[in-house]
DNA sequence: TATAAAGTCTGACGCAGCGTCAGGGTCAAC
DNA sequence: GTTGACCCTGACGCTGCGTCAGACTTTATA
């Protein structure tokens, strides 16, 4: 089934303009032209025109869209996980840039104080995602989108849990210089894994060794966890992992 | 206390030729030049700064920004919350592309079947943020602030949390249809309510009850609950507050 | 204190990604 | 066969900077 210009344009909400662009520029082609010219794009286009507004979406350069999709070795299902990553990523700095909003906010309405630094955070653009293709995966999709799920839908209960969270991390965060094979830095991990585990999951050792690791092996958790400190996240996976290396034995 | 261009840039993540243009078109003036022509700005600069940067993020024009900068009656505060929203409503939209592409990695994979008008959801750029000033607030900062803060900090035990939820909510979606009122709702509204205040927070009754209203006031607490079942929202709201009432009673 | 390195300035040109005419053909319906 | 809705192809314009080039200043180092 052969659509025209309008019927695509309207189907995914580019302009006719842009399709003649992308045709010009040899990006999108329609299958076929009729005699007056007339372009009629087939389904194979339009899933085209998808991948291409997925990589623009992301700020990639028209031209390179054309090099990665014409690339022998493009494989769609990958690309498509790929986006999906930089698609959260964006999302992570959306997210950054609202808080800061909101810290804004209140910063105008005199209830906090805000550094610089602090009222400009999630706007720094400097981020081209496909020299990140090399990046490390981070695996663990499933914990993302449970994590999501939940915050889109936990309401009030959250900040209790989330302020006591917050303390046992600041006491820990204020033991990175230390030894985290201490026994104070110890007891504190055994507090942490004793609220994990209080959250109605059962850490098995090399569970809670393993999450440890996802701290610094996952950029998202390694920014978090070392806003509290500079190396907190280094720290903590070190300390759970003596902590969970002692629990087996 | 002044800052040179460089610092200025390196602080907010704006490149010094940027700097430069919005000097040229005098969107942003330095407060002082220097006998050598070196830009000076002040703290006052900087607030412009971040307005100009937050207003271009939600793609307006750097005129039309200037213009609303200008305007007498524009009020900071009020602007800010006009940004929030639109921020909001634009990771709603960045959602929709996430959940799309899933789908579409789905369809891939042979998993499912997606017509072509959904496999361009949440691509429509039409959006002018500022035409929807008119639009309702939805309140509540709160609640979304701290579940952010949980969202992003939260690891693995979530999971667990998160399905025990769901299978509450599937429990009580499944009877959506009976009276609120009913025994069996009830307690299954106990079952939620005991959840809830397992979580670190005492939900008074009227806590509690005004959690309801929200599922129902907040666009998007109800978008989410109603994936459970059409009218699900309004169902928990009404079931809560008759709960709540009984508990004051 | 001299000199190198790093930062800053002002033009000027370039470029992507279209929007927006203008001028002219085409299709479908009545 | 005429009207109005579509479609085409240039061509020019526009925004928001990047990227030199060439000259001056400031800061660091020796």
């Amino acid at each position: 089934m052969l659509r025209k210009v309008s019927e695509v344009a309207e189907l995914t909400g580019v302009s006719v303009r842009t399709l003649h662009h992308y045709d010009r520029i040899g990006l999108l082609s329609p299958e076929h032209v009729t005699e007056a010219g007339y372009r009629q794009y087939s389904e194979q286009e339009l899933e085209r025109l998808q991948q291409i507004l997925f990589f623009r979406e992301l700020g990639f350069r028209l031209k390179h869209i054309g090099e990665i999709l014409e690339s022998p070795d493009f494989d769609r299902l990958e690309a498509l996980e790929l986006q999906r990553e930089a698609l959260l990523e964006k999302r992570a700095r959306l997210d950054r840039m609202i808080r800061t909003l909101e810290n804004t906010i209140q910063d105008v309405k005199g209830e906090i104080e805000l550094t610089d630094k602090e009222k400009f955070e999630g706007f720094d653009f400097s981020n081209n995602p496909y020299e990140d293709e090399a990046r490390k995966r981070w695996g663990n999709e499933a914990v993302d989108r449970s994590n999501q799920a939940l915050a889109n839908m936990l309401p009030e209960g959250q900040k209790r849990l989330g302020e006591q969270m917050e303390a046992l991390f600041r006491k820990l965060a204020a033991m990175r210089h230390q030894d985290p094979a201490t026994e104070e830095v110890q007891r504190a991990i055994g507090e942490w894994h004793a609220f994990l585990n209080g959250m109605g999951y059962a850490y098995s050792p090399e569970a809670f060794k393993g999450l440890g690791q996802l701290y610094v092996q996952d950029e998202r958790f390694t920014r978090n966890m070392d806003q509290f400190g500079d190396g907190f996240a280094r720290f903590m996976a070190a300390a759970m992992g003596i902590r969970a290396d002692r629990l087996q034995a």
